[in-house]
DNA sequence: GGCGTTAGTATTGTCGACAATCTACCTATT
DNA sequence: AATAGGTAGATTGTCGACAATACTAACGCC
């Protein structure tokens, strides 16, 4: 059991707002290229335009937001070169994460991802499940190696992953073939097969570019 | 030559007041640890407090500030841990970069960094010079990577790796051997030789880790 | 003597209002 | 008819003031 005295971090206002933001952005709720108006967010979110405003410059800094002087902040669109670029960046964290993990423990990491594969197997059928829990094995692939600043910028790249998966309404053809390629890496991390996992990871990235890129 | 007649980009306020803030904390003005108190900030930079605050979360996202509530903004201090996962992300990011590089035009590339390389031999002796275009090299290493997401995230880590460089007064022992590091990465860059490039550069921060970290 | 309580002070968090700027539309002129 | 100029509306950028919260220190109580 896990202690329930533990430091109370009552969270910034600025950051609640980011968070749902980055929320509203990866749903599809704010649209790429879309304007974030100030006095309706304002007084959807039930604050003032300071502490908006200032949830707002994280999400720029994250570039997930875009400023124009004067005019506005703007949700980025993802042209392909974007998407390429995101990968890049995903695939360099993510790589990170998995050699972090296997010169650790990594048969308990790898017994994790397992569990997450096999529940993407069970929703095979369901191409919106296998989407999210796809993004889950990732997310929880990079907090396994328990590195802050890799856990935070890959935050990030997810959020632009989800924006890119409902704007193109992707198609997800093939599932079964999608959880083997996990499967696949959950192994090779179980075995602390660094080369391979490497490998397979760059391999998983590609493919995923490609099949945005190329819709 | 580059034409005149280009979108003329004006810096939003807080854009600016976060980019000296980066340069304060980078260059020692405001160590790890302190206080960044409102009032007299605004103050020194003429602003008021409102793109003040706006500037001091875009930092705080990048993970260089944290925020307690009703306390304030300060500045990390870089623990040996933190220092470790600064370096895993560093890595991360270089070998990201350097994966590109030699993927693309990577004898231009070279070149380049070569040149670099040669001005950092030129100043050996001078300790804090050597430094200061160490630091150079990989800055331009992962702008030649031209990736709008590394260039913004390794930006961050610099911001730490300057901050650490000043809160230890680092003793660069053996200039010669950091020289010679640089230029053989250069080389192998220049070459495009993609599994030494990488070899490298993981011993290169290796490298660095422990210097900092067993000081 | 140690602990809890209570002002006092300083700092942050939040808000509403004003100023500056841009877009869109309309008008007048060539 | 096309372009320059001007005006109105809306939105962002900035500021100053107020409210809320936490630290400091002095005081009283056990």
């Amino acid at each position: 059991m896990t202690s329930f005295i533990e430091p109370l971090a009552q969270e910034s206002t600025p950051s609640i707002v980011a968070d749902k933001l980055r929320q509203a952005i990866a749903h599809g709720e704010l649209k790429p290229g879309a304007q974030l108006g100030e006095a309706e967010l304002a007084r959807k979110f039930g604050v003032s335009r300071g502490p908006l405003r200032e949830g707002m410059q994280r999400l720029t800094q994250e570039g997930l937001l875009v400023s124009i002087r004067n005019r506005g902040l703007f949700v980025i669109d993802m042209t392909p070169d974007e998407i390429r670029d995101m990968y890049l960046a995903r695939e360099a964290i993510e790589r990170a994460a998995a050699r972090k993990i296997v010169a650790g423990d990594y048969e308990a990491a790898g017994d994790e991802l397992l569990a997450i594969v096999d529940k993407m197997a069970a929703a095979e059928g369901d191409p919106a499940a296998v989407g999210e829990i796809d993004i889950a094995f990732h997310e929880r692939l990079v907090e396994l190696a328990h590195s802050p600043r890799l856990s935070r910028m890959h935050k990030t790249f997810i959020t632009e992953t989800r924006m890119c998966i409902h704007a193109l309404e992707e198609t997800y053809s093939a599932s079964e073939v999608r959880v083997g390629e996990h499967r696949t890496l959950a192994q090779a991390i179980r075995a602390g097969d660094h080369l391979h996992v490497d490998d397979l990871l760059m391999a998983h990235m590609d493919d995923a570019v490609t099949r945005l890129v190329n819709r």
